[in-house]
DNA sequence: AAGCCCATGTAATGAGTTACATGATTCG
DNA sequence: CGAATCATGTAACTCATTACATGGGCTT
């Protein structure tokens, strides 16, 4: 078996088979739907169509339009359609690689001077309210329209996520009150890294 | 201003601030507690302190060893400490390019035959009660070691985030019973997307 | 006249991964 | 004797982004 394909090829592929359309018309429509959590970018959607069509996945008709230029509506072979669903009903698996800025940058903040950790919880608050808020409007608007479900239940899952952050910034709120931070001072201190080996720093130098 | 530089380069200048090391050190030490939200691999550790040193954020002392090979054991100058801080200080955004794996599926996966959403759903059930198990079982062993209260709240975020997902699954649960899953037939439906213009299908091409 | 929309790309750059190379030491 | 650990890399590759190019039509 060749290489696996990334995740993004099957994207363009599940958004072409969702609704057939130009090169254009998915990038656009990817940008408000799937960006949320998986974005890509207009070029990365046109070379994933010629990838899809060399694999014989997606077949493009030519449209010919009078005021706007001509295009190519794509949508999947049949045979496209069952790699789809093969690739659907794979596991995801619970190491997605998921990166998160301000995990990271929360865990390397013990260095921080706590007005500027302050900052960036405060910051952390006001993007997840907004997240919070956007995320209800849209699944309000979604609500009992037919062939909305994933997409309203998408949402639901960020705002279930975005709720639940809030929740935790309001819990260590009591706990980084009580200023209890010796890491603040690095040379002296415990890594504190999340280990599985029992707390002591692991992969240490031996000694001679 | 040059280009900003990734977050992984201040990740690992942040990694060997808390804790001076090779960069043997800091990958391993990165793969024990970064991982979980920012994964970096052990080349590119190198690849970055090597950028480090050449902005002359990082200064490394070589270590003879007796028994080992030599090392350079890396830490920030002040310099370094200035920037890293100043990086940590600004503020993260709320789009941060996240993506979930599981996510493009479910969106996507109203193709599929309902046994395979199911599946997918179970598979996902699993991987995040295994995450919150995991990630409790760090969070009582960091409890009330000094130095360790980020890595332990970092580890918090993770859990709470888990447990709302699982409550979410089952929110949805009762109503994909129902069974209410008109996109099923893709070519009839609406595309279901998350948009943000009134629940019509935006962009579509206008006819002369 | 300026500027956006539709439509399709090319070119350059950069981030990140995986596989491989090397070589001493130490553990089972 | 083989495998793992410590230590530092090189090489090749791929995903993804950003900037740029082109050009007709429509809007203000």
């Amino acid at each position: 078996m060749a290489t696996a394909l990334p995740d993004t090829t099957y994207a363009v592929l599940g958004l072409c088979a969702k609704k057939p359309g130009s090169g254009y018309d998915l990038a656009a429509l990817a940008d408000q739907s799937l960006a949320y959590f998986w974005p890509i970018s207009r070029t990365l959607v046109y070379r994933e169509l010629e990838r899809l069509q060399s694999l014989g996945w997606v077949d493009g008709e030519l449209v010919h339009q009078v005021r706007l230029p001509d295009k190519s509506v794509w949508s999947p072979t049949p045979e496209g359609r069952r790699v789809l669903v093969e690739w659907l009903a794979q596991p995801v698996g619970s190491h997605t690689g998921v990166r998160n800025r301000f995990l990271l940058k929360f865990f390397l903040g013990a260095q921080m001077p706590p007005a500027a950790m302050r900052a960036l919880l405060d910051d952390y608050r006001e993007s997840l309210c907004a997240m919070r808020g956007d995320l209800a409007s849209v699944i309000e608007r979604l609500q009992g329209i037919p062939g909305a479900t994933m997409g309203r239940l998408s949402a639901l899952h960020g705002m279930r996520t975005a709720e639940a952050r809030l929740a935790w910034l309001d819990e260590i709120e009591i706990e980084l009150r009580t200023d209890d931070r010796p890491e603040a001072h690095p040379e002296r201190a415990s890594t504190g890294y999340i280990t599985t080996d029992g707390g002591q720093d692991a992969h240490r130098t031996r000694r001679p």
